[in-house]
DNA sequence: ACCTGAACACCGTTCAAGT
DNA sequence: ACCTGAACACCGTTCAAGT
């Protein structure tokens, strides 16, 4: 394991702990047993570290998609499991969740996590389109799709973590949310 | 204009031109005339101001729907016309729109802003009931297709702002999106 | 090439006064 | 009641050395 992994994981697991303001550069490099300026040798500054942790969750969360691919459940299932797994990534690590999918600065100053963030895209789009050959999906076009069910889980993650949907409100919870729109949308 | 809406007056200007980044406590007493600790004699911290600046929001959200709500259009385009106006709020300022919509820390420690939120939903809980009644929207639960519309409109612009959206990568922007959902839920 | 320690500028927050 | 100025602890970042 690399000086700069120890890092990037060492970064992870402040952010898992104490959320993004927890990640000074000091706490990181004293979590890999470094010195305080220690990251700079490897990133350019604190931006570029964060980065560098959603890039590699982003990473994380493509495979598991492919992995879900490639197992003998129906697309649609597959699709569902793709979508679950990232509604258990928001609630198990909301500061890294927000990070990946929520975090505008980042992403757009950072060309290898814009294409992190296509390839994990291109997993949802390919199982849209699996679900489409299967006649488990409408015939409206595989990319309008695959953003639309995304954009729809990001935002249902998010409203879920600002404590916009909760029950006492009579609101429905994130997984109802997803059966009703799979509802609505096979007739 | 009392000193405490001057402050979120400056502080949401700052946001304006500078992201969350430039709303240092210094800055926004200095561009109230004030000194840099003016603002701890009406808000408790820096995130309480931030919630201050994102109630004012909301609060100015919630009154255009309603006005939009008391036109003379059909159920349907006043649903749109809601939801096309926080695309345009994001795009605008969307520091601001972060704030209000995806700042999970804040919105969870100030239940002023989750009541706000809460007024927010409701309108648009009110706008689907017209819908519905006008036979513009399938019969599913109104609180259901509500937070749907909520969720798939915030999610559609977080992905446009990290620039998950793109024409060249050939994906729908957020009015192709929506369009879409809206011709999927009408038949 | 990689790391350390000192140093700088900046910030949130607190406190003791001022009117 | 509202404001100011000094002060403290902390942080990102830079720089000059060290191996």
């Amino acid at each position: 394991m690399t000086t700069r992994d120890k890092l990037v994981q060492a970064a992870a697991t402040l952010l898992d702990r104490g959320g993004e303001q927890a990640v000074t550069l000091r706490a990181v490099g004293h979590a890999a047993g470094l010195s305080h300026n220690a990251p700079y040798k490897h990133f350019r500054n604190r931006d570029a570290l964060l980065a560098a942790v959603a890039a590699a969750d982003l990473e994380s969360l493509t495979c598991t998609f492919a992995d879900i691919r490639s197992s003998t459940q129906s697309p649609k299932d597959e699709l569902l499991a793709a979508l679950g797994s990232l509604v258990t990534f928001s609630r198990e690590r909301p500061a890294r969740y927000r990070l990946v999918f929520s975090a505008p600065t980042l992403a757009q100053a950072d060309p290898d996590l814009q294409a992190q963030s296509a390839a994990c895209l291109g997993e949802i789009m390919a199982m849209v389109e699996d679900c489409k050959k299967a006649g488990e999906l409408p015939d409206a076009p595989t990319k309008s799709l695959a953003s639309l069910f995304l954009a729809t889980i990001h935002g249902l993650v998010t409203m879920e973590a600002n404590g916009m949907l909760q029950r006492e409100k009579g609101l429905p919870t994130v997984e109802e949310n997803l059966e009703m729109m799979a509802s609505l949308l096979s007739g």
